[in-house]
DNA sequence: GCTGATTCGTCCATTACTCGACACACCATT
DNA sequence: AATGGTGTGTCGAGTAATGGACGAATCAGC
């Protein structure tokens, strides 16, 4: 991999960060351009220089997170799932600002849907209907189950203020989904 | 004053806070200009485009903070000692890893002595010999009995962690100071 | 309707920064 | 005396970011 320009990567992390920030304080669709080449102290035509539109810049910033998890279950994929879990739920707590923004009430609508899309994707290759408990279940039936639990505990962690550390919540939900699948 | 480019101002303040952490962990002499690229995230020639060498860094840097505190007793030429000493123990706390870093044994040994310069400078046109209980004192030595006095307790106050709130020091200092003038 | 104020997206000349290289000095080891 | 390693200060070519401008689009209040 070519190695980046470190003006390139200065300046992209603090316009997401301002970004993030901005979302944090009042809603996405009055947040200008402006206000974000304000906060991330870099001038407007900065922004177009790496992003075609406000939009665009919400869809990289989103996509990379799906990316950086989808690293950790690469990475992860051999471990047991609670050791899984407890990684993931790392990731959320130190992205606290970007899951509580994405995932709050007016917050990014398209992200819940994606994030769930993504996580029923990791669930499609640990879920296998063929054995014998299962016989009478589907993956139809039972990603949208798991998936949908999964992201809804998410959500109450985190729109709680993350109530219980990481490892306490891996438990837990290992323990349960373990019970499904 | 001409607006400066603010990449000048992000890569000097990049460069100086880069500077004070390195200082905070280790001696000055051990320190290279490498270290001080890496910490700050800078190339190594970004560092000679606005400083001589390393020597001269920390020239700027102390005198930027004289400059700072020279702002303040301005500001604060016309209000009582309290209120103004209370102003310098709020920046002294603000700026408590330049202080913390600048007055420990291995910090800048010549740091102390301009900032003692610098407050017989600010006492020298608060001090008059001429009145009546004075007039067995001269400035020679008066002046070198507060600063002293006035830097010893700055010395304390920052080496031990700031164990009192600005305006509780302010209290005191003002109270021993004007005993003494 | 019109108007003034914003915001947008784009453009260009200039500037600051980057990267990698260079010769040089210093120091410890051999 | 020769060696390898590390830090220094400088250089030039290339790139990213800047400031300021522009016309177009959008919107509020009159």
């Amino acid at each position: 991999m070519a190695k980046i320009d470190r003006r390139i990567l200065k300046s992209q992390l603090a316009i997401k960060q301002a970004l993030m920030q901005l979302m944090s304080e009042k809603s996405f669709d009055d947040i200008t351009i402006q206000d974000i080449s304000d906060k991330a102290d870099v001038h407007r035509a900065t922004i177009y220089l790496h992003y075609q539109d406000k939009f665009d810049l919400l869809d990289k910033l989103i996509e990379e997170h799906i990316q950086a998890m989808r690293e950790i279950s690469d990475w992860a994929c051999e471990i047991d799932w609670r050791t899984a879990t407890q990684a993931y739920f790392e990731y959320f707590e130190q992205n606290y600002l970007f899951f509580s923004t994405m995932l709050s009430s007016k917050g990014a609508p398209s992200f819940r849907s994606l994030f769930l899309q993504f996580i029923m994707e990791e669930f499609n290759e640990e879920v296998d209907p063929s054995e014998e408990r299962n016989h009478e279940l589907t993956k139809e039936v039972m990603l949208p189950f798991m998936g949908t639990a999964y992201v809804g505990v998410v959500e109450w962690w985190i729109i709680n203020g993350m109530p219980c550390p990481p490892p306490e919540m891996a438990k837990q939900v290992g323990i349960l989904l373990e019970r499904i699948v």
